[in-house]
DNA sequence: CTCTTTATTGACCATTCAGTCAACAACAAT
DNA sequence: ATTGTTGTTGACTGAATGGTCAATAAAGAG
């Protein structure tokens, strides 16, 4: 998963990815297939580590607004020049592997449930302003923290702070 | 520009942008230096093509709020899935080619104070709602036209619609 | 026309790539 | 000990990579 993370698909050789596991080039082939499917399954144990901490973040007890703003604190706080693997992924391979784009979508739509789900509980609640449209910031969210990944590759910590603390005014 | 904006710098061979330039081999090596030069040249042009517009869009006269309006419906219909060439370029190639780094953290740094020139035209006019960071609010809407970029990938135009609907909100 | 400079062509280089193959080792069951 | 099965090793394949070179063609200058 790092060297995928780190370097993308392409860039990332099988001898690679033999020297990092350990494993020899057919123990490969025959634990995950091909490079594409271990790719794929990198990415799945990227969502497992470190995407569904923040949905479970989201989902969890108390205030819907504090865990929105825990998750933005997490995200600020973040590992900058490797990015997300998710995004990395995205730009790089977009919709050109079908399959991996079915994949990467549907992961992208657990986030941005997530954000929806905490905000209707914080417009239940009367935590979020009046007229605030639960799933155009939902999807807000989700896209910023896409973006986030992305200018993180170029700039420092300051900056990610500074676009998220904007942000928080939709939840005051 | 075409061949790198959509399929990327490692996965475009040299022999398809001969194809694509009608140029052969070595004219390609003394017109633009290596490959390396030549998609940091195709990167100036998107630059030229797509994002310079976007800035003059930003500084042009009338109300800085609508101009800023507009740059974000531009944003909502403009095409998808081949993504920004320039977030595209940011998650490949991230911090790992140091030239090209610099080169793209001035474009987005030049997006950036297009924008937030914009958003104190609009604090001074009173366009602005009392409060706002102008600082965050630039970084935040560069930020979100790069996850736009990303998640566009995969999601379609209603998606980009809604997280735009939802950060007009800070301007209002 | 002739000479010099510049541009183009296509063959060529070493390297790397993903993926395969057959020989080999480890192990279990009988 | 003798099978059969499973996993591992490392050499190998054909294709494609970025980059170079020498020969050829085009164009400009005298």
């Amino acid at each position: 998963m790092e060297k995928f993370w780190e370097k993308g698909f392409e860039k990332t050789g099988l001898s690679e990815l033999e020297a990092c596991t350990g494993l020899g080039r057919q123990s490969l082939y025959n634990a995950f297939g091909d490079k594409r499917e271990l790719f794929e399954k990198s990415l799945e144990r990227y969502r497992k580590l470190y995407l569904d901490p923040v949905i479970v973040q989201l989902g969890s007890e108390g205030s819907p607004t504090a865990n929105i703003e825990a998750v933005l604190d997490m995200w600020a706080a973040g590992q900058s020049k490797r990015g997300c693997f998710l995004s990395n992924s995205l730009a790089e391979l977009g919709a050109r592997e079908p399959d991996l784009e079915f994949f990467m979508a549907k992961i992208l739509g657990s986030i941005e449930r997530a954000f929806r789900r905490s905000l209707e509980k914080a417009r239940d609640a009367g935590e979020l302003p009046e007229g605030r449209d639960v799933k155009g910031l939902a999807r807000l969210l989700t896209t910023l923290g896409q973006g986030l990944s992305v200018v993180a590759k170029v700039q420092g910590p300051a900056y990610k702070r500074d676009a998220i603390s904007a942000v928080r005014a939709l939840l005051h």
